[in-house]
DNA sequence: ATGGTAGCACCGCTA
């Protein structure tokens, strides 16, 4: 099957851009970030026509806002309380074939890398940290249960994961002390990132470049800012990953492209 | 060293 993530930075103003990703690409299940939208006002016709009739949605007015869509039915399993600010930020599925599914919308964590002056950087450090918590709790239980973690985790951890990491190292994203906890929180469930199972750590590889460029291919000023992670158990299921760049070159385009991941299960 | 763009809301906020 076929799963993937994008950060759509509002699902009405690019439902178009779905209808044809999903066309293209046949995704079995789409998780969507920023769809910036209440559920009442969900473009959920859209999606049923273009055969997801499973939603699962967790939205709020014009920020934030989770939503999977999925060919196949699922029980919801709840949204974990990962947000103090009470924000959209989580929501998780568990599919009809077993698999469980969490999909993030990690707090950007505005411009300043310091938690005593920044509180959305304190906020997002927070974040982080309970993810690791509240996976690690479950780790001897659910560890060996197929579980996949994915969305917009706001942090791109590794060197090769951002243009240029000498330059990026001040920079919310790709600070220490972020690519830090996201790596505890990585350890504390055993996660495997599915992008680098792929692609060796020496390959420069990114899901976002930032409306702000003139030209962004030119300048290809990038991040790796969404990931897929599976469980331990899952490994060898994984068939492929994909991250589809050329989206960002569509007209009204969002500021990131899909993660898209073949599993065999 | 600075400011560049985008979406939503409402005339600023968040990214």
């Amino acid at each position: 099957m076929k799963i993937a993530s994008w950060n759509i930075n509002s699902v009405r103003h690019r439902i178009q851009l779905v209808a044809r990703f999903l066309r293209e690409h046949q995704p079995d299940v789409l998780c969507l970030q920023e769809t910036k939208v209440t559920d009442d006002l969900f473009p959920a016709a859209a999606f049923h026509k273009l055969g997801y009739a499973h939603h699962a949605l967790h939205g709020q007015k014009a920020y934030h806002g989770v939503a999977i869509l999925s060919r196949m039915p699922f029980k919801q399993t709840g949204v974990q309380d990962f947000c103090r600010e009470g924000h959209a930020r989580h929501m998780g599925v568990t599919l009809q074939n077993g698999l469980e599914l969490h999909n993030f919308y990690v707090p950007a964590g505005g411009d300043v890398a310091d938690p005593d002056a920044n509180p959305k950087f304190a906020h997002k450090l927070d974040f982080l940290q309970g993810m690791e918590k509240f996976f690690g709790k479950r780790k001897a239980a659910a560890r060996s249960n197929p579980v996949m973690l994915l969305g917009d985790l706001n942090v791109a951890p590794l060197e090769h994961d951002v243009w240029s990491h000498k330059q990026l190292l001040d920079v919310v994203s790709h600070t220490p002390v972020e690519t830090r906890l996201l790596g505890d929180a990585m350890s504390a469930f055993d996660w495997c990132d599915v992008t680098r199972h792929f692609v060796p750590p020496d390959q420069k590889i990114y899901s976002w470049w930032s409306y702000r460029a003139a030209d962004w291919a030119a300048s290809d000023r990038g991040r790796r800012l969404d990931h897929v992670w599976v469980s331990p158990g899952l490994k060898g299921a994984l068939k492929s990953q994909t991250i589809l760049k050329k989206m960002r070159g569509w007209q009204k385009a969002s500021d990131h492209v899909p993660v898209m991941v073949e599993v065999d299960i």
